[in-house]
RNA sequence: GGGCAAUUAGCUCAGUUGGUUAGAGCGCUGCAUUCACAUUGCAGAGGUCACUGGUUCAAAUCCAGUAUUGCCCACCA
């Protein structure tokens, strides 16, 4: 075979895009082209709002490295790409661009067709931009089942989901309390807020000079719309006006004002009576159905409407007014007639919409509603049930339906929040979206399907994004048609996500599949960490703190990203970004180039693909390499099985640079030289090389697969199978030689580093004591020293420095150059540690109850150590006394 | 108000069921430039593992509490 011709440093640019293009070409993303156990990911749809950030970088080596490793284990591996149109976020976007380029009121202007049409463009836009950067990032995702969450197969699934649901009673149509921004002009879920602290002013003030107490409200302009007063039902104060109704005038508006008791009330909280105002407060409305359940109609009175602004039934004099300006005028009112007790700041947490950002105002109105708690039909059971049962004892009981979270402490968040859910308001009023599957003429309704005949029209609103994102594992495997995909893939097996989305999607597929497949979604969820920058704050527009992913792949490569996005980070903790960790990663990738460079440009013989039996270990060096790389092996497939990435990278980088470059290579170029071990040499460098291709590959696929090509131009490192090394023996003396050779090395080396020896000098070397005959040369090449010879004791006489390690005394010869001060200092300090060690030991090792308690290996250990440490303390002592 | 995390070297972080003298990367100090790689090599400095108690023969690791920081949740109107 030809030696190869390499360039000195691994150009990314040269490679990746070449190499992700054959890889697409190859077929085997696609798992129809693979066999064995499925192994199924579904790709969390990055949304088309934007391109794609780091976070999206961080998700795509989690999956692609998973994904990877278990198609090299000869599993049928599936990664299914897809993106999700995100009905609310990305209508906002295009009306907030429309606006700055000076459209005031798009959905006036446009109408729905054509903003739907701008909508669809720009989306389109950030779909393909979105798809070229998951190939950059070398995600190995079958291109060929690409889905989209806003495409003609999931609207079908929607359409199924939507329909069953409502055939079973659980979706239904209701006049609720709901979260509307009046920005956006449309509903949120109680999911989709974000809740912020600010101040604001607690009044306390009566209705009229006739009520006979007083209330306490941040809202007084909802007061308007008060037809309760609510009291705790064993506050002793109100206990007498229980039941009674009071008809006032609020500020020139007549109220009845019904009151009642509630075990909601805080009787500690300002007055300990509440004005219930059923309309403007989620609280307040299920007091208001309570009431009427029990057989007492309060009534209910809107006061503001979707506008904002004050309706006709806040009275002639606050209509059309902003709540704002209601509220300083019914204060004034207030205070004008004194009935204003008191007003003092408070703090308070109030809901704003995620996406248009307006504090929400609680407003009734007739929406489309999934109730949770209802049982459905024939199953004894309510969605809640099921949400709850999938993550505890698993589906119906069935511990193979159990949804497993990495950290644990994840599910116990997503327990708390199934036990507070409430029905979730499932109709938008943007267009971008499902449309909801119900046409309507006159008073009638159908769900479903458009029916025949004339007339009909179709509902305005459309639905909420994750109703189609619930879907996501199963509606893009197929469902509602019953396909081998969702047979094969279906629960998929393994899913990761950012915790910020656990309640917003998490809890929503395990909702929608449980219901529809009567399967959890997947079996086990990588929750990470939330992507920050290097002072450790948020990435965000506002702060132009952004890193375009895509920009440090260009500067350095894919896989340097990918390792530095993966290295020293647990599952569910956030973690910085900062350039040089790139660059770091970024020496590594060139160092596994050049490691290969040297093999592949030295070795005579590309004898690839050997079997460890075929292998001839002659040297300690050659031993300890191979009995490091089944440590290897086995290290990072318990890693990698459990997706511990961070360690499975550790060990990869330690043995990669520390062990088989730093040693390994070093001892291999004397090895080289003498004809009897050469050829045996060159066949444990490749045999290594290719094996840590192999284990690197799922971590960095481009670089590895770039040096593969040089290997084996044929063939795809990717489609390689993962050579399992678990059952060979380790070697333990080997390594226990290794070690010793390495301590004396460095002592050595550290010799002539403290007396600074020439680097280019030759130095004698007598080791005394020592069983490292064997490695003379390695010594002596390692070390730069003309000669490294063995004697029984130590030479008195002579000029030379010596060090004392576990192995025995090395000296080196020095003539003219020692310093006995310099050389007793040394000494003495290395005593003294000696010193401290033994005696920790020896306090140890005197323990009865440790002796007795521990196990014996560890004591063994000790005693050993304490053993080697006293002999070179003696040691130590005869050099003192000898200077 | 409740809950969850984090606290380990100057910085950013690992540390898998408790067990030798606690690790890495970056940074720092000194030395080395045609020999795979200066995107390098060698040597070195640097830590009472936030604090206080407890359990144990043995604690960075388990338990309790404290402090600081961050996040999540919650219907004090």
């Amino acid at each position: 075979m030809q030696k190869k011709e390499i360039p000195k440093a691994y150009e990314a640019r040269n490679y990746e895009d070449t190499i992700y293009a054959a890889w697409e070409e190859s077929g085997f993303f696609n798992p129809d082209n693979l066999s064995g156990e499925p192994f199924s990911i579904m790709m969390p749809p990055p949304n088309v709002t934007g391109v794609l950030h780091l976070g999206h970088a961080l998700e795509n080596t989690i999956m692609d490295s998973m994904i990877r490793y278990q198609r090299m284990h000869g599993r049928k591996a599936l990664l299914l790409p897809g993106t999700d149109h995100a009905a609310v976020p990305t209508q906002a976007k295009v009306e907030k661009l429309l606006m700055e380029e000076g459209i005031a009121f798009p959905r006036q202007e446009f109408g729905r067709e054509k903003l739907v049409e701008r909508i669809r463009t720009f989306a389109d836009a950030s779909r393909a931009t979105i798809l070229s950067q998951i190939k950059k990032m070398g995600t190995s995702c079958d291109w060929s089942r690409l889905a989209y969450t806003f495409d003609e197969n999931r609207n079908r699934a929607v359409n199924e989901l939507f329909t069953r649901m409502y055939n079973d009673g659980l979706i239904y149509r209701g006049y609720r309390v709901v979260n509307w921004s009046v920005k956006g002009q449309c509903t949120c879920s109680d999911d989709e807020l974000a809740y912020v602290d600010r101040k604001a002013k607690l009044y306390t003030f009566k209705y009229d000079a006739q009520f006979p107490f007083t209330i306490a409200t941040t809202r007084p302009e909802t007061k308007l719309g008060d037809t309760a007063v609510a009291v705790h039902p064993s506050d002793e104060r109100y206990a007498q006006f229980v039941g009674q109704v009071f008809e006032v005038d609020f500020c020139g508006n007549p109220l009845r004002l019904h009151v009642i008791a509630d075990e909601g009330v805080d009787p500690e909280f300002g007055t300990g009576a509440l004005g219930v105002t059923p309309a403007h407060s989620a609280i307040d409305f299920v007091m208001y159905e309570k009431q009427k359940a029990a057989g007492n109609d309060i009534g209910i009175i809107p006061v503001i409407g979707s506008d904002g602004k004050m309706t006709t039934q806040a009275g002639q004099e606050f209509e059309g007014l902003t709540s704002e300006e209601a509220r300083e005028k019914v204060v004034a009112r207030l205070r004008e007639a004194g009935l204003l007790v008191s007003e003092h700041e408070i703090e308070q947490n109030v809901g704003t919409s995620d996406r248009f950002g307006d504090v929400v105002e609680a407003i009734p109105m007739t929406q489309w509603w999934l109730d949770v708690q209802k049982e459905i039909p024939g199953k004894g059971k309510s969605l809640r049930d099921l949400m709850r049962e999938a993550l505890t004892i698993g589906l119906h009981g069935d511990e193979k339906q159990k949804v497993t979270i990495n950290p644990e402490r994840f599910t116990k968040l997503y327990l708390d929040r199934v036990e507070q859910l409430r029905d979730w308001c499932l109709s938008r009023q943007i267009w971008w979206g499902h449309r909801i599957p119900v046409w309507y003429k006159g008073e009638e309704m159908v769900v479903g399907q458009e029916p025949e005949g004339e007339g009909w029209v179709q509902d305005e609103d459309t639905l909420d994004t994750w109703f189609s994102s619930g879907s996501w594992t199963f509606s893009t495997l197929g469902w509602p048609d019953d396909t081998q995909d969702l047979k094969h893939f279906h629960p998929t097996t393994w899913m990761q996500m950012g915790y910020e989305i656990l309640y917003l999607w998490l809890m929503r597929m395990v909702l929608m599949s449980a219901y529809a497949l009567k399967e959890i979604p997947f079996k086990e969820v990588y929750i990470h960490g939330m992507l920050r920058d290097k002072d450790g704050q948020k990435f965000s527009k506002s702060l132009g703190n952004g890193i375009d992913p895509i920009e440090v792949i260009e500067k350095y490569s894919a896989d340097a990203l990918r390792f530095s996005l993966i290295t020293g980070v647990t599952p569910g903790n956030d973690s910085r970004f900062y350039e040089e960790k790139v660059e770091a990663a970024q020496r590594l990738v060139n160092k596994l180039w050049n490691i290969s460079r040297f093999i592949l440009s030295s070795v005579d013989e590309m004898n690839h693909g050997a079997a460890f039996s075929e292998l001839s270990p002659s040297s300690m060096a050659d031993k300890w390499i191979l009995s490091q790389l089944v440590r290897l092996e086995e290290d990072v497939s318990s890693h990698m099985q459990v997706a511990e990435f961070s360690q499975a990278t550790e060990k990869l980088r330690e043995f990669t640079w520390s062990k088989f470059a730093d040693w390994y290579l070093e001892i291999a170029k004397v090895q080289r030289q003498n004809e009897t071990t050469k050829a045996s040499t060159d066949a444990i460098l490749v045999y290594v090389l290719e094996h840590l291709l192999t284990y690197w590959h799922p971590i960095m696929p481009f670089v590895t697969e770039a040096i593969w090509k040089y290997i084996e131009p044929e063939e795809f490192l990717m489609a390689h199978t993962w050579p399992v090394m678990r059952q060979i023996d380790l070697d333990l003396e080997a390594e226990h030689q290794m070690d010793r050779l390495q301590e004396v090395v460095s002592t050595i080396r550290n010799l002539r580093s403290e007396y600074q020896i020439d680097p280019k000098k030759k130095i004698t070397v007598v080791l005394v004591g020592s069983q490292l005959e064997s490695e003379q040369s390695a010594i002596e090449f390692l070390t730069g020293a003309q000669s490294c010879t063995w004697v029984k004791e130590a030479p008195q006489e002579g000029e030379s420095v010596s060090a004392v390690t576990s192995v025995g005394q090395v000296v080196v010869s020095l003539e003219g150059l020692v310093d006995k001060d310099k050389e007793r200092a040394r000494l003495e300090k290395e005593r003294d540690e000696v010193m401290g060690y033994i005696k920790s030991l020896t306090d140890k090792l005197a323990n009865e109850a440790f002796t007795s308690k521990a196990p014996e290996q560890v004591v063994g250990v000790m005693r050993t150590n304490k053993e080697e440490a006293e002999q070179r303390l003696s040691v130590i002592q005869e050099q003192l006394t000898a200077l």
